[in-house]
RNA sequence: GGGCGCGUGGCCUAGUCAGGAUAUGGCACUUGCCUCCUAAGCAAGUGGUCAAGGGUUCGAAUCCCUUCGCGCCCGCCA
């Protein structure tokens, strides 16, 4: 299938050397790379042949190209040291990618609808304080990825499931109803008060054993539906969970939905799941608690139980994650959970059990390693952490500066928009960088980088193709591609001529670091473009073809910005 | 003890799944470029045993094995 026009160059090429193959009588698998700069567009290594031929490869790269006749998008084709070189017909590229710019505007990029419903399920932090660095990972790469699968052709719904119903909810709930404030919450919201609440709690839960046995009553009662303590628990919850959705807002995320996790207790689905896991032949029972046996399933270290109730009847988070999960496969094709690699093990128990369940789907699981500070793990309880809303005050603060500094003809509030777009985009795409499974150490200066690979890099790159757009005036659109004859626009279009691709590939690998790898590139070829070829002063047919290729690059530029999440301002 | 992941110039990082031509960018450092569409920019320079060793291959950062270092996990917690 024909995603953009790069796409149909290289199916030309795939179908012209298939047919040298069947002249050649030889078989073999097509592979394309893409040559080093000056040597064409696409290149085909003939290595392989050389055995079955008994030849040498690069004979065999001149024997194949001599019999390649240029046709389409296939404008050259020449041969060496051992590949096959092929050159696009750069015109064609150029009219259809820029067309297909400027008619589909900010849906550039998109995918053919795919009739597949994906539930992706990020963020589910459990509610009892503010969210830190370290946690925000999960919703930037959450959210990011959403954006990228829609805009590919997804029909994506978010979700946060709801931690209500353990024992942390309870402590907390606990200390809300019964104790007063010790010291002051670092910041006037729910989050920061009600981890205070917390805390006291957990330490006069060490100190004294009526309160241990206050709060057992507690998770008693709220496993077993006690609707005042169901009530209380869900409140303090939903309180708390008010407050981080602020803070997510401020990051430009937010989620379409929220699933309570006591929701599965109470309509009868984790009792319905016990009994059915109770008569498999993997469950085994030890002391009233039972469990799994999942040697056979690859299950390995210490213990390869996997315990799905207590001693006491009730369920545990594991077995309520699988009512959850069978949940989720009654709404949507696909479920794909964004969760930390501590999950790993946790998730592979699941994945076992669902299949005990005869469930034959698994979720499809986006694993990301830890953000660390340089001193070590973030931990709340050390005080070594740093909030996500501390970090975006901080980025923006300096982001301000920064425009202060280069825009004082500005107004004050067009300045603090910019300096919040700026600042924001900056957090975001400093995390989103980095591959998922790459630890990250969390350095102010890196997360506070404007320059060089950041997403002000791109967002600037926006910034003057809209510039030069506004001051343009009138232009005619039907412009002609021949009058792009530089390196620079020939690089730039090609960029924008791979776009849809990228997207169908971050896409399909769940890759949404990738993307901004894209971005730094499209907005460093925009600067050259920018720096070396003028614009507004090129006259007649040139200066329109030039104007329909900025105007390629904006929507692209800001396409890629919009599926990192970060805005993309007209100035800067 | 076992399992999973990571290791690319001083620092950060792409490429690893689907092995191919001189390994991608950024930060920092040195040096140029604003009478010219916004210098959050552009250009040039210094800097690499792709953790180490072995193997497969015409060809390995990429695949396989071993070792080392770092992270994460192995609870009737969530």
């Amino acid at each position: 299938m024909k995603t953009d026009a790069f796409q149909e160059f290289t199916d030309e090429i795939r179908k012209a050397i298939s047919e040298v193959l069947v002249d050649l009588k030889v078989e073999a698998d097509i592979v394309l790379d893409r040559p080093p700069e000056g040597k064409g567009d696409m290149a085909f290594p003939c290595f392989p042949l050389s055995k079955k031929l008994r030849k040498a490869p690069d004979a065999i790269a001149k024997d194949i190209a001599a019999k390649i006749k240029p046709l389409g998008m296939i404008e050259k084709v020449d041969s060496s040291g051992g590949y096959v070189n092929f050159h696009v017909r750069f015109e064609k590229l150029a009219d259809s990618t820029i067309k297909d710019a400027l008619t589909k505007k900010d849906k550039y990029g998109s995918g053919e609808p795919k009739n597949t419903r994906v539930l992706l399920e990020h963020t589910s932090v459990n509610p009892t304080g503010p969210i830190h660095v370290g946690r925000a990972r999960n919703p930037l790469i959450g959210d990011t990825l959403a954006r990228i699968l829609r805009l590919a052709g997804y029909t994506v719904t978010t979700e946060f499931y709801v931690n209500d119903v353990g024992r942390q909810v309870v402590v907390m709930a606990w200390g809300v109803k019964h104790l007063e404030l010790e010291t002051k919450p670092e910041r006037d919201k729910d989050d920061y008060r009600y981890v205070l609440f917390y805390q006291q709690a957990n330490k006069l839960l060490e100190e004294k054993p009526e309160v241990v046995k206050e709060i057992d009553e507690m998770l008693y009662k709220l496993e077993h539906g006690d609707r005042e303590t169901v009530t209380l628990a869900k409140e303090t919850c939903e309180t708390v969970l008010k407050a981080l959705m602020e803070s997510l807002h401020r990051i430009n995320i937010s989620l379409d939905g929220f699933t309570f996790e006591s929701r599965f207790v109470q309509d009868g689905s984790v009792d319905r799941v016990i009994e059915k896991l109770k008569t498999s032949e993997f469950a085994r029972e030890e002391d009233g608690a039972f469990h799994l046996e999942l040697e056979s399933f690859g299950i390995s270290g210490r213990e390869t139980k996997w315990v799905f109730t207590r001693s006491d009847g009730t369920s545990l988070y594991t077995t309520r994650d699988l009512a959850y999960h069978m949940n989720k496969f009654t709404r949507t094709d696909v479920a794909i959970n964004v969760l930390g690699e501590d999950q790993k093990l946790g998730m592979q128990e699941l994945a076992a059990a669902l299949s005990i369940m005869g469930v034959d789907k698994k979720p499809e699981i986006v694993y990301y390693a830890f953000v660390s500070l340089p001193e070590g793990r973030m931990s709340t309880r050390k005080g070594r952490v740093v909030n996500l809303d501390d970090l975006v005050d901080e980025t923006v603060e300096l982001a301000y500066e920064e425009v202060n500094k280069r825009r004082p003809d500005l107004s004050e509030e067009r300045k603090r928009e910019i300096a919040r777009v700026v600042g924001i985009g900056a957090l975001r795409y400093n995390i989103v960088r980095i591959q998922p499974e790459k630890q990250i150490v969390f350095k102010w200066e890196d997360a506070l980088n404007f320059e060089g690979s950041s997403a002000p890099f791109v967002q600037y790159a926006h910034a003057r193709a809209c510039s030069i757009l506004a001051k343009a005036g009138t232009w005619n659109r039907e412009f002609d591609a021949h009058h792009l004859t530089s390196d620079q626009e020939k690089r730039l279009t090609k960029l924008i001529a791979g776009f849809p691709s990228i997207i169908a590939d971050c896409a399909d690998h769940r890759r949404p670091h990738v993307l901004a790898t894209y971005a730094q590139d499209l907005a460093a070829e925009f600067n050259q473009f920018y720096r070396y070829i003028p614009v507004l002063k090129a006259e007649g047919p040139a200066r329109d073809a030039r104007l329909a290729l900025v105007e390629a690059s904006r929507w692209t530029l800001r396409n890629t910005l919009d599926c990192l999440g970060v805005e993309a301002p007209e100035e800067m």
